[in-house]
DNA sequence: CCTTCATTTGAATAGTTGCTCAAATATAAC
DNA sequence: GTTATATTTGAGCAACTATTCAAATGAAGG
């Protein structure tokens, strides 16, 4: 591969541009990589997952995973912000769910890729 | 709903357990978050979007991103530690790719529901 | 109105993380 | 051997984040 000329400065400048024009701009990766971070945080996983099988109210979720209520919250805000999860009020509780089936998508191909790997 | 008592301490216990019993064991939840939270960073998000459209050198990926070679080669063996991406030696070049197409679909889906989201 | 309870919110803090910088390996060429 | 180059590695630091705690909001019942 005579191209590959890799000093420091000088890189195989085609293979660059060729990848640098599929790349997706600054602002999609960020969103993207925001999505990947919210399903990074093990409670916030769990939370995820457990609602891809129930409907699930903050109290549930709560003495589920064994996080304060709070934190619960917390992190549903930010899940909710993302739109992985939603919502519905029903008197004082409120009811959580996914937002769409992405997430269990995601879910499925995470649990495959790191059984396979263990 | 009957059985929906929340207060506090006291939780429709049924559902509890019902999701309980299907949640994925600790370590393996926590091993799904890593390769999510591993994803979850713009730097290592475009690392791994690159090498799923060609196998780059560590200097190549440094020039296309344009982050040090340093925090690359950072952010490369965090990806090989849990089996995102491979690598191969040439010389004193290390061209590294995609160790597998988990992450390919990973990536489809989340571009989708961002892209569906904004 | 007053109390109760589910949830939300803001501030503070302890722990984590991504980058930089300098130094260390490792390989090829002379 | 020496030199040059590609990559790796470790320490240190600034920025971020998940939780806790206390207080606020909002809905139902008496």
């Amino acid at each position: 591969m005579a191209n590959d000329v890799c000093s420091t400065n000088i890189v195989d400048q085609k293979k660059v541009n060729r990848v640098s024009g599929v790349l997706p701009s600054a602002d999609i990766n960020q969103s993207m990589a925001e999505a990947f971070k919210a399903l990074g945080d093990p409670t916030r996983l769990r939370i995820v997952q457990a609602l891809a099988l129930e409907e699930l109210c903050v109290c549930d979720l709560s003495a589920l995973i064994d996080v304060s209520v709070s934190a619960i919250s917390h992190q549903l805000r930010l899940l909710r912000n993302l739109k992985l999860v939603k919502f519905r009020k029903e008197g004082k509780m409120a009811y959580y769910s996914l937002d769409d089936d992405h997430v269990r998508e995601l879910i499925t191909i995470t649990r495959a890729h790191v059984l396979e790997k263990k």
